[in-house]
DNA sequence: TCTGCCGTCTCATGT
DNA sequence: AGACGGCAGA
């Protein structure tokens, strides 16, 4: 495509950001504001005036945001040519590459929480502390948190001077080191050693900024110091970094990002451009109204316009409801409505704090009969049967991968029980071999002649797998594995059969990925790709349904019906068990994410009672509700009575349960076949159904369930 | 050594 | 409410 008809229909700003060509660029973008427009067409641009495509790369957030760039560039004319993917994977890409230098094997694995877990124990045990005093969870925590900040154990130590932060020194020391000798690394790890990387290799940084002549990262507000890093390192001389962002959606400082690389990157890059792209071409004026409203209670940040584009369209709605089960019902009926006006299941989003609220609403639509799907693309690689053939390939690639090693060593059970287990690896530990190699010469293993048949069986089916892995399939090493491995015998009952499916699914994805490798694939490359899969990863766009996902996962995404669920004190902002709030300002931006998603309709609703851990709570509403404008917004209160508090003007959808006993309510009289007369105290919401506290004139107050007991009403008139 | 049951703890958010 | 770890029994 010719550069004049890239620069085609954009506006003034945005054509800036396109055509600025050397020197660090700096894209304000408010939501809807065409900000994957510009990358896409300032790639395009610089790719026919200024460079190859394969001098560019652009840094996305998601995977799935990286492959639609990819798409929306070959659309332009640029083929496939520019590297289009996210930090952790350029990272690994990057690590594989120069592992040497990296002090890494070449086959590492990247380790999740679990294996994490399972190297910080033997860490904590190589020190002689108890798990107690220090759990795995919080060290790992205290550890990434340092990661992320580019700290090394020996900075650790300098900085702090505690007993217990000296001792967590100790621990990261130790816990690098058993990662190491695991031929390993976890996810922080990716973007740490990367970044020193470049920051220790002059001579490959050089050669890495030559091939990547300009650099784009997009969401850089959700950048962390790793990564921050990492972008000015690939731009140390040329200073061709063009980053975009939006200060207002950074909702990422709990992992590390820190929203002062885009607030300061005009004193960090002086020779800076800056350009803001403020008109939104998504949302409607009260949609944009109520989203800037909100957001200007927020003191940390630049301020910036947020103009419509777009015609008048509906209120956002505020919905408060009863319970959970009402909100969802609610939702349901409310995208059923839609569908039957005509409107597609795939233009209406969901969005919530926290995933347990997934409960409720699939609960509700399943019942409405609501096809949906949940971004949780992590979850499939979570469960046990996927885990448990991913292990097998694991080991078989990285043969000092002892999480992997743990993993299956039993399963299918072999007789190969903790104890045999604890020797294996006493002896990994003494020699120092890999894993792989210990077990092939078992009787080199002080104790173990009776597991020795069994350990050397087991080493030959890793030999038969890696040699299978060798091979040039991806799938054909997955099937291998299923075939020899003996772990299909174990899903055998109605439970397996899921597993089975489940791992049918896994050798389909393997498929794909040796059809989108013919050349270059590995099962090392497949891990790899499939460690560093992300939630938004599982959305299909095409499947004409209804998408469920979390506050965080939303970023970056659009449509035309939003609902946001839980919009709750405690919940939005969100509070932990020990009531401490989480950062507002960072909770309110979460909600200005949400909101601005939405094209068309926005409904934010809450429930006035909520089963928190399976106990019922009363909640109040956030406080985030009382900061939109009057104009623009509508409140209803959907209450048991079944009419709106204020004569709301939508119709209500009360569910099933509140209607049965709309006309129940405070003072109302009933007959209890057992003790007589009483007068309701209360109704509550509880699991399992509606409950009223009932005083009866013989026997004081009861708690009872109004779908079990044999409670009547009694018409006052009836009395004489 | 394996299996199943029960008690405890945890629900942020995710690459 | 659900996951996971520990423990007891086979």
């Amino acid at each position: 495509m010719s550069p004049e008809r890239l620069l085609e229909g954009l506006t003034q700003p945005q054509r800036e950001a396109v055509m600025h060509r050397d020197g660090p660029l700096l894209v304000l973008a408010g939501p809807g504001s065409g900000k994957t427009r510009v990358i896409t067409h300032r790639a395009a641009y610089l790719a026919c005036t200024a460079t190859g495509p394969e001098h560019i790369l652009t840094i996305t957030f998601t995977n799935k945001a990286a492959g639609e760039m990819a798409e929306r560039m070959a659309g332009l004319g640029l083929g496939r040519g520019v590297t289009c993917c996210t930090f952790h994977a350029f990272c690994a890409r990057l690590l594989r590459i120069y592992h040497e230098q990296a002090g890494l094997g070449a086959n590492f694995s990247i380790y999740d929480d679990g294996d994490q877990v399972g190297a910080m124990r033997e860490a904590l045990a190589r020190l002689d502390l108890s798990s107690e005093n220090f759990t795995p969870g919080a060290v790992l925590g205290a550890i990434s948190r340092a990661k992320n900040e580019m700290c090394t154990p020996a900075e650790f130590r300098a900085q702090r001077q505690g007993w217990q932060d000296r001792k967590i020194a100790d621990i990261f020391d130790t816990y690098q080191k058993v990662l190491t000798e695991q031929n390993a690394v976890d996810f922080d790890d990716l973007l740490v050693k990367a970044a020193m990387l470049l920051g220790e290799h002059p001579e490959l940084r050089e050669r890495l900024e030559d091939r990547y002549r300009y650099v784009l990262v997009d969401e850089y507000q959700d950048t962390n110091r790793a990564q921050y890093l990492i972008a000015r390192g690939l731009c140390l001389e040329r200073g061709n970094l063009c980053v975009t962002g939006d200060p207002d959606q950074s909702i990422y400082a709990w992992r590390g990002a820190d929203i002062g690389n885009i607030l300061a990157f005009e004193e960090d890059f002086p020779a800076a451009r800056v350009v803001r792209l403020e008109e939104n071409y998504r949302s409607t004026p009260q949609i944009l109204g109520a989203a800037g409203a909100l957001i200007t209670h927020n003191r940390r940040r630049k301020v910036k316009a947020l103009l419509t584009t777009k015609g008048d369209g509906r209120a956002v709605w505020v919905v408060e409801c009863e319970d959970e089960r009402a909100e969802a019902a609610y939702i349901a009926s409310q995208i059923v409505q839609h569908a039957e006006q005509g409107g597609s299941y795939r233009d209406v989003a969901v969005f919530y704090r926290v995933n347990a609220l997934t409960r409720s609403l699939e609960g509700a639509l399943l019942d409405a009969r609501v096809p949906y799907q949940i971004a949780r693309g992590v979850a499939f690689y979570q469960r046990k049967e996927i885990k448990d053939v991913l292990a097998y390939l694991r080991l078989a690639a990285n043969p000092q991968d002892l999480a992997a090693f743990k993993r299956i060593i039993n399963v299918p059970a072999r007789g190969l029980g903790k104890v045999t287990v604890e020797r294996v690896l006493a002896r990994v530990y003494e020699t120092g071999r890999p894993v792989l190699q210990v077990l092939a010469d078992p009787d080199s293993i002080p104790g173990t002649k009776k597991a020795g048949a069994a350990l050397r069986s087991f080493a030959g089916l890793m030999c038969g797998i890696r040699r299978a892995a060798e091979g040039p399939s991806v799938k054909d090493a997955v099937e291998y594995v299923t075939r020899h491995s003996g772990l299909i015998a174990t899903w055998d009952g109605d439970s397996g059969n899921d597993a089975l499916e489940n791992v049918n699914e896994l050798i389909n994805a393997a498929a794909e990925y040796d059809r989108q490798h013919v050349e270059g694939g590995s099962v090392t490359g497949w891990l790899e790709q499939v460690s560093l899969v992300s939630d938004v990863d599982a959305i299909e766009e095409g499947a004409g349904a209804v998408t469920l996902m979390t506050l965080h996962a939303a970023k970056g995404l659009e449509f035309d019906v939003v609902y946001v669920a839980g919009v709750e004190h405690g919940l939005l902002p969100h509070e932990r068990g020990n009531k401490e709030l989480a950062d507002v300002e960072e909770e309110r931006r979460l909600l200005f994410v949400g909101m601005t998603r939405a094209r068309r309709e926005l409904t934010l609703s809450c429930a006035r009672w909520r089963a928190v851990k399976g106990r019922f709570e009363r909640r109040t509403t956030s406080l985030f509700l009382t900061e939109l404008p009057r104009e623009g917004v509508e409140r209803t209160t959907l209450s048991a009575e079944g009419t709106g508090a204020d004569g709301g003007p939508r119709e209500v959808v009360m569910p099933p349960e509140a209607v049965e006993y709309a006309s129940w309510r405070k003072g109302q009289l009933v007959r209890h076949a057992e003790y007589g007369l009483g007068r309701v105290q209360w109704i509550q919401p509880r699991t399992g159904g509606l409950y009223a506290g009932v005083t009866f004139s013989d026997c004081g107050q009861k708690t009872l369930a109004l779908k079990h007991a044999p409670l009547e009403l009694v018409d006052t008139d009836e009395l004489d």
